[in-house]
DNA sequence: TTTATCCTCCAAAACGTTTTGGAACTGATT
DNA sequence: AATCAGTTCCAAAACGTTTTGGAGGATAAA
């Protein structure tokens, strides 16, 4: 691997002169460059990001750390997603992305901030940490830039990208209310996801401005899983059978659900409209196929990384920003038979 | 940040045995060690990897380089399962991800060469990448290690990690030949694939052993699409209305295909028996849900990971991998009722 | 007493860059 | 002739580690 003390021998000049002639200074003779050029080409030099790095103390790397990084993550492909947008910012912007995972056990040995550390990444994108975890708050404290998606927290090195989830959530219930239905459920997530209240909260404004009571029964906790959300759908529809519409607060519980109220012999979507949440491909295959309320994943990792490098650059900007939802009507819900 | 420099003041030692107390060599005082230890504690102390990687020449660092990292592979999660793998088995044996993503504009800036030794990678593994794509070449000539993910190749640093494509394919036309399905045609990938000539092959074998004549018409290239195999697949059945069945060389094909059958009209088993490969999660979901060959992403990944580490480590070991595959029948293969 | 052996520790070199603060020269201006 | 300005170059320091080769002291063996 040649060096640029290679280059500077075989060129004759200092190792000085390489470094910035290379590097376009303007203090060395348009002759010189163009022979260094030519000789570094020919050694096949290129410069160590290494030494670069440790002298400059800036790597140009940005890591997208996700907590529970695991193959079920194909069914909504949330991180994948995320992943791709990331990707293709920080590839257009010249940083390098490495991509750091965590679980609870690996929690245990290394804090936030030596991960970081260690790993040299100047700034972090934070993705699928739930609210309860003790690395949320070693984010807060630490100083290393920081943009965390879904969690909508602000401070001097912290920013956040999410969606406008109630809005969401509002727009999907209404839409139920539209086709005349009363009795309206709601299949939400854990509650250590702030996406959760949010879709609560648009659910009941919904309700709240259509006259119709909150009825804390007619909702249930599917943990954004779709055999739990079966399973609490099966309950809910036994207790109450007067329910005649359903919004997930996610597309995979949507499946539950729908595989629970098939399971109960229910016609779909004649016995029970279902909207749900995210338009994940399954959503559009289904059968009914799902009317969903689409975010943008991809979106939110490319806004996540154009904030970070803003931190990063010391640019004086937002550091939020929060993306609208598209509702998609697709066979799941109709108007109301009951 | 604290540098090894600070903790050697503060406990009064120097650089080296500070180094030394805290990589756990033998030549130094248990109390001392301690005392490094906490001082090194106190100060929130971590070593920089940076520093580290350029005296050691080593960077514990594995590239993840794919071509044509697109949104659209969502679809059918290769890529994301295939990362899935490689991350643990990455974290498993202490080393780091970085993600290189190509294209074909990136690829005229940068030799493979080029992107490796500035991302200071030890290693690569190589998915996605066709092969007619002038970068295989370069991965052959250059003496980086690398594992090829479905091409199989071997040389000096070079390995791979497959499927057993021929066989998963020779299985599926089987079971449909045991179906009474004689007129069975194929929708295969592009040319570029070594995966689609293998599975060719198995088609033929298959054919071969049940005395069943090789029809050169039966079979089109849906280019691993879904919207091209929809196409081929309208053409081919119209041509052909004798056919019965279809195996397909990848499930989002097997998508489109059905999709084309129904648009003609056709009842799904009833009409044409279709058996896929890959099983993607859509087909479970889909209606009908599909027969298909299932190979193991996560597992290509995973594997792909230990072979590289290994070339690393300079083990003399096997330098490549095949992977069995599982066939999973669902509700698109049913018995020839023509 | 001398020699050998351990046990602890350290100074300095090395890794491959960038940057700082001039040096050496040329040509023009006083 | 002396000064100045501009152009082109360079030696050395710095970044934060690991490793090498040995120093110094204590203890044991001869």
């Amino acid at each position: 691997m040649a060096t640029i003390r290679d280059v500077a021998k075989k060129a004759g000049v200092s190792v000085t002169t390489v470094s910035r002639a290379l590097n376009g200074y303007s203090d060395v003779n348009e002759k010189t460059r163009e022979k260094i050029k030519v000789i570094a080409q020919e050694l096949n030099y290129s410069p160590s990001l290494l030494a670069r790095s440790l002298v400059m103390k800036k790597t140009k790397t940005i890591g997208l750390l996700v907590s529970g990084l695991r193959i079920e993550g194909s069914k909504d492909n949330f991180t994948f997603e995320v992943l791709c947008g990331v990707n293709d910012c920080a590839g257009e912007l010249g940083y390098e992305l490495v991509l750091i995972s965590t679980d609870s056990k690996k929690q245990q040995e290394k804090t936030y901030n030596q991960l970081c550390k260690e790993r040299k990444v100047e700034g972090v994108i934070l993705q699928g940490i739930k609210t309860d975890d003790p690395y949320l708050d070693e984010v807060l404290k630490s100083d290393i830039p920081c943009i965390l998606i879904d969690i909508p927290i602000e401070s001097d090195s912290v920013g956040y990208v999410t969606t406008n989830n109630k809005d969401g959530a509002q727009t999907a219930v209404e839409h139920l209310l539209n086709l005349g239905h009363k009795h309206i459920a709601m299949i939400n997530g854990h509650s250590q996801a702030f996406v959760s209240r949010e879709r609560l909260a648009g659910y009941e404004a919904a309700l709240m401005k259509n006259g119709i009571p909150f009825n804390k029964s007619y909702v249930v906790n599917g943990a954004f899983l779709e055999d739990t959300a079966e399973r609490e759908t099966t309950k809910l529809l036994k207790a109450h059978p007067e329910i005649s519409a359903l919004f997930c607060a996610s597309d995979l519980m949507a499946m539950g659900a729908i595989r629970a109220a098939k399971k109960m012999g229910k016609t779909l979507p004649k016995d029970l409209s279902v909207v749900g949440f995210d338009n994940i491909i399954l959503s559009a295959y289904s059968t009914p196929s799902l009317s969903t309320i689409a975010q943008d994943r991809y979106k939110l990792g490319f806004e996540a990384t154009k904030l970070l490098t803003n931190l990063l650059e010391g640019k004086e900007v937002e550091k939020n920003k929060v993306l609208q939802t598209t509702f998609i009507k697709r066979e799941s819900s109709i108007e109301n038979h009951k």
